[in-house]
RNA sequence: GCCUCAGUAGCUCAGUUGGUUAGAGCGGCGGACUGUUAAUCCGUAGGUCAAAGGUUCGAGCCCUUUCUGAGGCGCCA
């Protein structure tokens, strides 16, 4: 068996004096006598001094850069300034020597688009281990936070036969020939001799699933994989996580109101546990900017803007308002936003910046929305225009949530569902439910790697995702 | 899917109005160095200038197409 001890804690309560068993990777070798030591468990490496007369020339040899190593020896307080203990190496294994003449990275700085082409080693670097490690401490924190408060983690299916909302392409699961597949008369591929016996799709969205779990456990949520086909050059991930809370007797406002206290713990979570990376990722943003305009860069920092975010109230507006206030803007009167601002069409991204970063500086939730831009299961509001849909809007990216009070009278679904040419005879299961035993309630579907973006303070989404998947970018 | 910008050594970049033999730093390799903090110092190798085609006496530089990347937009979570 293998016994050794993980940098982190040992960084935290530093047994002095004692003899110590570390294994890592080595983040930078100097002056034949210094090696850098991180083993993965945290963000703070461990320096080794390593007296070159107890070692051969063999072993020494092989030190470099992400070579792995085991060693072992006493715990000191260090005489150097930068780390206040070191080991002071007795035994020194190569566990896992590595070629520099191809490795292909290096100990500098590199751009995230080559770290992405080598994901197999991307996680060493300090940037991506620390990513990493606060995506782990959100997924966890979401599970934390809803079995704390009663809610049922309730698996929704990967593969399916309905489109919940018609929110996207959809990837077809098939096991019919590709080449020759079975055809009806009129031509058309006949799904009867499929393997479900119809068409399916990966899925994209578990909501639909989650509102029978709603409708009879009370609190549930569903946070898995969902899946979207659409050609995009941007931030949208053909394979991202996503985190549906639904919940029995509950209208808008108790969904806004979860919404933002869900939103807060995630981030309280990461400040409190994750600290020593969070404070390196804000380094790592302020290094990086320090070469652009200043009106480029953010007005506070990553912890800073952490911390914010959870002190104040996030901002509710109706859309109607929302309109108002673009509208009476200075930025809408000088003519300076590209889209038009008419009642009934959605906000673009530069309207709703506009209201998070310039008009109301936090987070905004926008509720209320006009009927005909949402999906067809919104609950449909006593004006008659608009549904109770809400928006939490973010600063840097946008929209984190999307929810609504699902419509529980069965008449309105229907008028609607009939008006929006959604398939009643398919989704006949989801009628039901308000058929028999309905009640009112409301969900909304969290984008996990945009929160994850938001409190990493990454740049690009694909770098908070270990094996981010677009259109062609499939690889490992 | 649309728009803008970019692609030069393993990496990060420079390369003048088109003009001889393509430049640096880092990294690699060889050597020095027992208190370093992106260690330092000396030496050295390394390039089909993204690919294909075109203009020209002459192309890293100009033109066309394709591929790749970055940023923005659309759409969303």
């Amino acid at each position: 068996m293998i016994v050794r001890q993980e940098i982190k804690p040992l960084l935290e309560q530093p047994p002095l004096g004692e003899e110590v068993t570390v294994m890592g990777w080595v983040r930078a070798w100097r002056g034949n006598r210094f090696m850098v030591l991180n083993d993965g468990s945290g963000a703070e490496n461990l320096q080794v001094v390593v007296d070159q007369d107890k070692f051969s020339e063999e072993t020494l040899r092989q030190i470099g850069f992400h070579t792995c190593v085991s060693v072992r020896g006493q715990l000191t307080e260090s005489q150097g300034s930068g780390q206040s203990v070191e080991v002071m190496a007795d035994r020194l294994e190569i566990l896992g020597g590595n070629d520099l003449s191809s490795y292909p990275l290096q100990p500098k700085k590199q751009t995230m688009a080559f770290l992405r082409d080598n994901a197999q080693f991307r996680m060493r670097t300090n940037t991506f281990s620390s990513v990493f490690r606060v995506r782990h401490g959100v997924a966890y924190a979401v599970n934390k936070y809803f079995h704390d408060r009663g809610y049922y983690y309730l698996h929704t299916p990967i593969i399916t036969g309905n489109d919940a909302e018609g929110a996207g392409e959809m990837f077809r699961v098939s096991t019919l020939d590709p080449v020759n597949p079975p055809q009806n008369e009129d031509g058309s591929v006949d799904y009867d001799q499929d393997f479900f016996g119809k068409a399916t799709n990966l899925t994209v969205s578990g909501q639909l699933q989650a509102e029978i779990g709603a409708l009879a456990l009370g609190k549930v949520y569903t946070f898995g994989p969902t899946f979207r086909a659409e050609n995009s050059n941007t931030s949208r991930q053909a394979e991202f996580w996503m985190i549906e809370p639904e919940i029995a007797f509950a209208d808008l406002d108790n969904d806004m109101n979860l919404a933002e206290d869900f939103v807060k713990y995630l981030i309280n979570f990461c400040l409190e546990h994750y600290q020593d990376d969070l404070e390196f990722l804000d380094q790592r943003i302020q290094d990086t900017e320090k070469n652009m305009r200043a009106a480029d860069r953010r007005p506070m920092g990553l912890v800073d803007t952490l911390k914010f975010v959870v002190a104040n109230d996030f901002a509710r507006v109706t859309y109607t308002e929302a309109l108002d206030i673009l509208l009476r803007s200075k930025t809408y009167k000088k003519g300076k936003f590209e889209f038009p601002l008419e009642w009934g069409t959605d906000l673009q991204a530069e309207h709703e910046r506009y209201l998070v970063e310039k008009h109301f500086e936090r987070p905004v939730i926008v509720r209320d929305y006009p009927k005909d831009i949402k999906a067809f299961y919104m609950r449909q509001n006593d004006d008659g225009k608009t549904v109770a849909a809400m928006d939490v809007l973010f600063p840097y990216i946008g929209e984190v949530i999307g929810g609504s009070q699902r419509e529980e009278r069965e008449d309105r679904l229907r008028q609607r569902m009939q008006e929006m040419d959604v398939h009643t005879d398919e989704l006949a299961w989801y009628l039901q439910l308000r058929t028999f035993g309905g009640c009112p309630h409301a969900g909304f579907g969290l984008g996990f790697e945009r929160i994850v973006q938001f409190i990493t303070g990454m740049g690009n989404i694909r770098d908070v995702i270990p094996f981010p998947r677009a259109p062609r970018l499939a690889d490992f």
